[in-house]
DNA sequence: CGTTAGCTTGAATGCTTTCAATTATTGTGG
DNA sequence: CCACAATAATTGAAAGCATTCAAGCTAACG
């Protein structure tokens, strides 16, 4: 697995922009990544006006049925994306890291058909709906990096289909981790061996349509085979490859690297 | 369960605009069941060139791995989007009834992440996406409808993530068909008292993440119940109450009547 | 230092799959 | 128009993966 990790001399770069841009630069990295833009238009990004809420972990953002009128991006923990069986059975329908934006959807549709929730204590920027639209009409680079986002969280979501539809346990959580590895890559600030996981076994029986008794099976098994690390209670990815090998993962759902062919 | 079915007066009405409008019409039919459209609009998107491409159950007419240069309209018939696993198995992650579009993903991401295909013998319109391109960022109308239907898409996966990851073999039967129910209501061109389902028991299988022995359990089991019926090889919904309660089946996440709050 | 949330484990149950074989329907060619 | 081939549906029995139930354990937090 190739590490992926910018040289240090282009992460310095990176982190003085950073400086510049403010809050909002973590989401402009993350458009970065797939998306095209000038700078004039990353910096209209980092001028959007906004407003910096923190979370616990499990507090709802935004609730089904609700109409939002922020977007809200994540700048650090995680976030997911939750809906409810009538049986209380509870399915964890996306999850969401830092640099992500948690998209407008609420501009086209009126009812929110989810819950979104902080995972980890979470930092959200609150960006308010109009400045957005307002954004994403006059400069349509940005509006196409931001759809180009929401086509590819679609994307996770057919992944993520067919990964509860057609695995088995073992194979479903090492996916689920490979997916976590990629994605944090992307937005690893510093070089790292290995990531360390955010979520409780019942967060992830919630996201891999399992039982938390047979999550921590699979877990288990993961551990002896020298997959992953469980430093205290904690989960760290250690060896992807071996990951990779059990859930037969290829990256190319995530779109990385979308930008060559534009 | 309400009809939903349009007065005659008002479908003979329909039925005449759609000969005008010539085959897209039932794309912008779609299209306003969840969005608002001016007459200029709607003559701009039945005026989008396109030709005519009719399709045998099974062919494909995108490949994983492919780039799209036309965005395929389905005018007849029934289409699904498919991911394979390693191991062979199929998972169908979307199905598409006449009149939905099957997106513009290709403008934005370069390369196919699953397949398309036809489910029955389809006919489809191949709009070039230049064209569409060109309508979509000359008429924030249709732009803002057509990211709508991408929404919706969106949503109705992340109802099957939920409905494969935490129901059971029946409920989650009962819940297609509900689904399907209304989507074929939203479209049809006639009053109907049931509706024909046009799957086979291995393709209700891909879809829900099923073995199609078990799917063949499922189906004989609503079929004793008196909610479907079986002329010949085919199912028809008959009793969309029962199925509902069986699944407990909720429509907002398909996002109908999305229009009155814009 | 006790309380609590999260993790762990075993045993029994059960839903779904697998395997294997048969029947029904549709379509095709003679 | 009938026979045959091919596809789809059906059924029973056995096996297995995951769930359920129940209890004990461990780490973190106040």
């Amino acid at each position: 697995m190739p590490s992926g990790v910018a040289p240090l001399s282009r992460w310095k770069e990176q982190q003085r922009k950073r400086m510049e841009l403010g809050p909002l630069s973590i989401l402009i990295r993350k458009l970065l990544s797939h998306s095209l833009l000038s700078t004039s238009d990353q910096e209209a990004i980092a001028a959007l006006p906004h407003s910096i809420r923190h979370m616990a972990p499990g507090e709802a953002i935004l609730r089904e049925g609700d109409r939002a009128i922020v977007c809200p991006v994540v700048l650090s923990g995680f976030a997911f994306r939750q809906k409810m069986a009538s049986d209380g059975g509870r399915q964890i329908v996306a999850l969401k890291l830092p640099g992500d934006a948690l998209d407008l959807q609420s501009i086209y549709l009126h009812q929110a058909d989810h819950d979104i929730r902080a995972l980890t204590v979470a930092e959200f920027a609150l960006v308010p709906l109009p400045a957005l639209e307002r954004l994403t009409a006059e400069r349509p680079a940005v509006a196409r990096a931001v759809l180009t986002d929401i086509l590819i969280e679609s994307s996770i979501g057919r992944e993520w289909l067919l990964n509860i539809g057609r695995r088995n346990a073992l194979a479903r959580l090492a996916h689920l981790l490979c997916e976590l590895h990629d994605r944090m890559n992307d937005i690893a600030t510093e070089a790292s061996a290995h990531f360390e996981v955010p979520l409780t076994q019942e967060q992830l029986a919630d996201l891999l349509g399992l039982t938390p008794v047979h999550v921590n099976r699979m877990v288990r098994q993961l551990e002896k085979m020298g997959a992953i690390g469980r430093p205290s209670r904690s989960l760290t990815i250690l060896h992807f490859d071996s990951l990779a090998k059990i859930s037969n993962f290829s990256a190319t759902y995530l779109h990385r690297n979308n930008i060559s062919g534009v």
